[in-house]
RNA sequence: CGGGGCGUAGCGCAGUUUGGUAGCGCACACGGUUCGGGACCGUGGGGUCGAAGGUUCAAAUCCUUUCGCCCCGACCA
């Protein structure tokens, strides 16, 4: 296509509102424009990018069997009732009325109504499996819309469903699915791991997340290069490194005014990793005492699967219920619930002496003290695999897929039901699995970039070539500039000209910003000789080559 | 929802402290020169200063309310 005839509004300069480098470039080299807080609106070229990224989805889908479908965005309240979503979901759910009154909601996911359909059309084991996908917008209202395209209230994803008569069924899908996202986002030329994770409000028991390493994601995945143990650090288990501990006898010290670890660490000349933390939690109006190594952070999550949801107490909590100030609580002699990190088994540490300006030193787990023993600190950098004992890593990422095994969540409460073999009606077994096309996109902006702009993976780069035709004044520049453009597009393949009649410069600074991965660039000095150059967006490199033999370089 | 920041031309910003005719750079239009890494000279168009109310002879500037956007946190199919 011709530049001069799309709209490519690039800026010199980024809007002060934009932080990601995704979003920057994506605003700058005229991919997007906001429309509201989480809303963008997708340009001739970022639609482009997402078409190739939607044709690989595709491909990869129609591969394993799943079948393209289109659901309303728009739903009755009944199905969400069915399965309690409308009332455990809060504020992120657009809900509003029809005309008649009726509540209605806008589709965040579509589990439900894929179910319900299901419903409806499956009625034996013949029937089954079933897979169905579709690329579909999906609306949330998030309390916090960030980083471009990467947050957002409106976006597209592509969802799938597996409907299976049995566990091993889903177990395929799973697979299969699992499969095809590895080749997808190989495809998208993407760096990513694909990492356990919790399943959340989703329901089911297994989930696991494909993550894009970035430093604009909002994931932290942890890593163990030896053994391939890999995690979202909202579930990820760790063992924190190892300690020599000395041989204290149990003593009380006078700690004066010192009350975090930091400071009695300092006071005492002590690493904060001899240190115990207690923290006092409610839980359903009952105390509960966590305890972390001093280097280590509690995992309120990690927590809450083990006593429910809770909060932290406050100081005149803490002070009525273990009656002493916070600062100097310690495990010793509490009458209340205990949760110890299990790192904490062994050792011989310090902590609160449950006596103001005093802490205890040569506190020995087991004697001094009972507690139940959980993982419940979060991990972090430096430490160990809980499967193979080698150094952990956490890297931020961006969530680009997630694959969940649901179960009968939702075939129970929405009656998607069969008949199997010994006509006995049971409830379907479901899978859902979704990625995120504008997701990929950015990630794909995020791993591969340079000071000047994008540099997209071929696969999903809006065009394959652009031509620069340097001086559009020059008759020659002109006419050889559209042969080329003609026998490259008879190839089949996407060329973006850039026949404005800007200067050379422009065209150079738009080109590297917009990132199309080849540039053959028509200068006047060169095409008098016969030769154009081709150059390569990532490397800079450019070759120098004859006219004629250009579109065989290329294809 | 809590904390912080910002709303002045399409974009980036100054002006607000100390009230007194709304500015700069880029972009845009026209003319000329230039033409391989965001050219130069000249001329010109473009603003309810986020909105509403108030104080004042006079408000971008002071006061009150409100809306929007960004960042950190909480939250998160």
């Amino acid at each position: 296509m011709r530049f001069s005839k799309l709209l490519i509004p690039t800026l010199r300069e980024a809007p002060a509102d934009a932080e990601a480098i995704s979003h920057v470039f994506m605003l700058r080299a005229g991919y997007v424009r906001q429309l509201a807080a989480g809303l963008y609106i997708f340009l001739p070229l970022g639609w482009r990018v997402l078409d190739k990224i939607n044709a690989v989805l595709k491909e990869e889908m129609e591969a394993i069997g799943s079948q393209e479908i289109s659901m309303p965005i728009l739903h009755p309240a009944e199905v969400w009732q069915q399965t309690g979503r409308w009332d455990v979901i809060g504020d992120e759910m657009f809900r509003l009325k029809d005309r008649t009154g009726r509540d209605m909601c806008l589709g965040m996911t579509h589990e439900e109504i894929m179910t319900w359909l299901a419903s409806r059309e499956i009625r034996s084991y013949r029937d089954l499996p079933q897979v169905w996908y579709q690329i579909q917008t999906k609306l949330r209202d998030e309390a916090r819309p960030k980083s471009g395209v990467l947050r957002t209230r409106e976006f597209i994803m592509k969802d799938s469903y597996s409907f299976d008569a049995n566990e091993e069924g889903l177990e395929k899908n799973y697979q299969l699915h699992a499969g095809a996202y590895h080749k997808i986002f190989k495809r998208c030329g993407l760096k990513f791991y694909q990492v356990e994770s919790d399943p959340g409000m989703m329901g089911g028991a297994v989930s696991h997340e494909f993550m894009a390493p970035s430093p604009a994601g909002e994931d932290e995945v942890a890593l163990c290069n030896k053994c391939g143990y890999s995690a979202n650090v909202e579930l990820a288990l760790s063992v924190p490194s190892e300690i020599k501990f000395e041989d204290w006898l149990y003593e009380e010290v006078h700690t004066p005014d010192k009350r975090t670890v930091q400071e009695v660490s300092n006071f005492l000349k002590l690493k904060p990793a001899y240190f115990i933390k207690s923290i006092l939690v409610i839980a359903e109006n009952t105390p509960v005492l966590a305890l972390v190594r001093g280097d280590q952070e509690l995992h309120e999550k990690k927590l809450s699967k083990i006593i429910g949801a809770h909060r932290p107490a406050q100081k005149t909590e803490v002070k009525e219920i273990l009656g002493v100030e916070a600062g100097f609580i310690g495990p010793m002699n509490q009458k209340v619930r205990i949760i110890a990190d299990s790192c904490l088994k062994e050792g011989i540490y310090v902590s609160g002496a449950n006596k103001q300006h005093y802490h205890a030193k040569g506190i020995r787990p087991g004697k001094n003290f009972t507690a139940e023993w959980h993982d419940i600190h979060l991990a972090k950098n430096g430490d160990k695999c809980s499967k193979c004992g080698a150094e952990l890593k956490i890297e931020k990422c961006i969530e680009i897929g997630n694959i969940f095994k649901l179960g009968t969540k939702y075939s129970v409460p929405l009656k998607a039901v069969f008949l199997d073999e010994n006509g006995s009606e049971k409830p379907v077994i479901m899978g859902s699995y979704g990625i995120g096309p504008a997701r990929i996109a950015a990630a794909a902006i995020e791993q591969n970039n340079d000071k000047d702009g994008i540099i997209w993976p071929k696969s999903i780069a809006p065009f394959d070539i652009e031509i620069l035709p340097l001086n559009m004044k020059d008759s020659m520049t002109v006419e050889i500039a559209e042969k080329l453009y003609n026998d490259l597009k008879e190839r089949g393949i996407e060329v973006l000209m850039d026949d404005r009649d800007e200067r050379a410069g422009v065209k150079f600074k738009d080109a590297d910003l917009i990132g199309i991965p080849t540039q053959i660039i028509l200068g006047e000095k060169n095409l008098k000789e016969g030769l154009v150059e081709i150059k390569d967006r990532r490397t800079k490199e450019a070759k120098k080559v004859r006219v004629e033999e250009v579109v065989k370089v290329i294809s």
